[in-house]
DNA sequence: TTGTGCCAGATTGCATACAATCGTATATCA
DNA sequence: TGATATACGATTGTATGCAATCTGGCACAA
């Protein structure tokens, strides 16, 4: 990350540059509240009134809603949301794992003290938050310590496919929005022992530390997620969109 | 994965839908190639006449090449190609290496034996081209190799993630194309190597190999990769686009 | 001479109209 | 009665026109 990138603040409210860009965040929280289901599918007009802006920048936000895996573009016959399941939410958290894993390692020597400071901060901040059981202020510095830590690693690209990763794995955890108490102190644990690791810059041992954080995360988001997400059973399927069926084996891939 | 979808084929000339996805590969080519030059400001209409096509599919490919990284969308200003410089070859390799790996250890455990097979005889096939020392066919096969290994993982998301990114090494390949014997010994050694401990099944030291495989390959890239591709002087990039300048400070974010 | 404000040109962003394609339903024939 | 062919409706893909925005230069004043 070159040093004159202003500093990405989370809770900011983000200026949207362009209706394309403001159309782009809403889609995503419907998606994420699952006011657009599941294997949906989306006709552009009916979302074209009801955002109130043409089909021009409605398109241009599926391009990267798909991108991001939201979505699938069906060729002719438009998009629907991306079903999500069981084996989405390991997959993602694989592979989340693998780049946290890399984060920590990378982060552990390029870290400046300062960063480790405040991700220090961070810690306390929300191990306050864990004393007082306030659930949803201490996602929001679970999520913002761990993005620190990727950040911290210096490498752009990592962070970028990082973004991309959470917003996936949020349409999970916006659902299973629970912790039990045996689980949420395991992870306060984790959670010092990696702090413990990133100021004796231990990065090997970081990195293990941030898999195996990763996979219990896994675990405890799935137990919390019985089956799939509203998996629409084949007569309710039939009744949405016929014409669905028989087409796009399997998901939208990249055509590289 | 799911198994009904089709098997990936690198080789064959996939089926243009729409007018959007050609602009797309043409202008992915045209990237890779230099024929739009780093940091060279796009502007829509001349590519709409030589690619004979209206705005309109341009953009929609404009957006997801922004979300591929290949180019930088700047609000009001149009795209430019975006700068492709050691450090971004570095980051690319960092987490290719990261996903690699986890492929590797996800493959040793999930790959069917014909699966296996398969990549053995990739395997096979290319050594045979390194003895005549046939390096275009050796890059072919080597990168059917990884990416072989990679969908053995059984990790959709992994996949798209490294198909991503080869996109972007494959810029830096394409201009450093070539590797002296020493270095091509080596990785052939680590290929046999990485073989190996796939037939054995053994998934921690598959993913170290592939781990050191990748930077081993980053520092070849490197090598013959002297400074930055095409950096314009201060001089050029003012008689390009005067107007760039001071606007974008780093590169293009997700609005995540 | 230097700094500021304004104007003109160019380019992007958005909306809409037209064309192509696909799915469904109906009609016809074996 | 069943299967096939055809036509219609709906939806997506593409092209183009218009408005908003930004850039760059020039004039004018300090």
């Amino acid at each position: 990350m070159t040093s004159s990138t202003p500093p990405k603040n989370d809770t900011i409210t983000k200026p949207p540059v362009g209706l394309y860009d403001g159309v782009l965040v809403q889609l995503r929280q419907m998606i994420f509240e699952a006011e657009l289901k599941p294997e949906a599918r989306i006709v552009e007009r009916v979302l074209c009134e009801r955002l109130k802006v043409s089909r021009t920048p409605l398109r241009e936000a599926f391009k990267v809603l798909a991108s991001e895996g939201l979505v699938d573009l069906l060729p002719n016959c438009g998009a629907r949301v991306s079903r999500f399941q069981e084996r989405d939410i390991r997959d993602a958290m694989e592979v989340m794992g693998a780049m946290e894993g890399l984060a920590g390692e990378l982060a552990a020597t390029r870290a400046s003290d300062d960063v480790i400071a405040e991700i220090q901060s961070l810690h306390y901040q929300m191990h306050a938050h864990y004393l007082r059981r306030e659930l949803p202020e201490y996602f929001r510095l679970n999520q913002a310590i761990h993005r620190r830590i990727v950040e911290a690693a210096g490498n752009d690209l990592l962070t970028a496919h990082y973004d991309s990763l959470s917003l996936r794995v949020a349409r999970a955890r916006y659902l299973a929005n629970r912790l039990d108490e045996e689980r949420w102190a395991r992870a306060m644990k984790e959670h010092e022992a990696m702090l413990a690791c990133l100021t004796r810059r231990a990065g090997a041992e970081l990195r293990d530390l941030l898999r195996q954080h990763l996979l219990n995360k896994l675990s405890s988001l799935l137990e919390h997620f019985p089956g799939a997400v509203h998996t629409p059973a084949p007569g309710a399927a039939k009744a949405q969109g016929p014409r669905l069926q028989g087409r796009g084996s399997g998901r939208a891939k990249r055509s590289a």
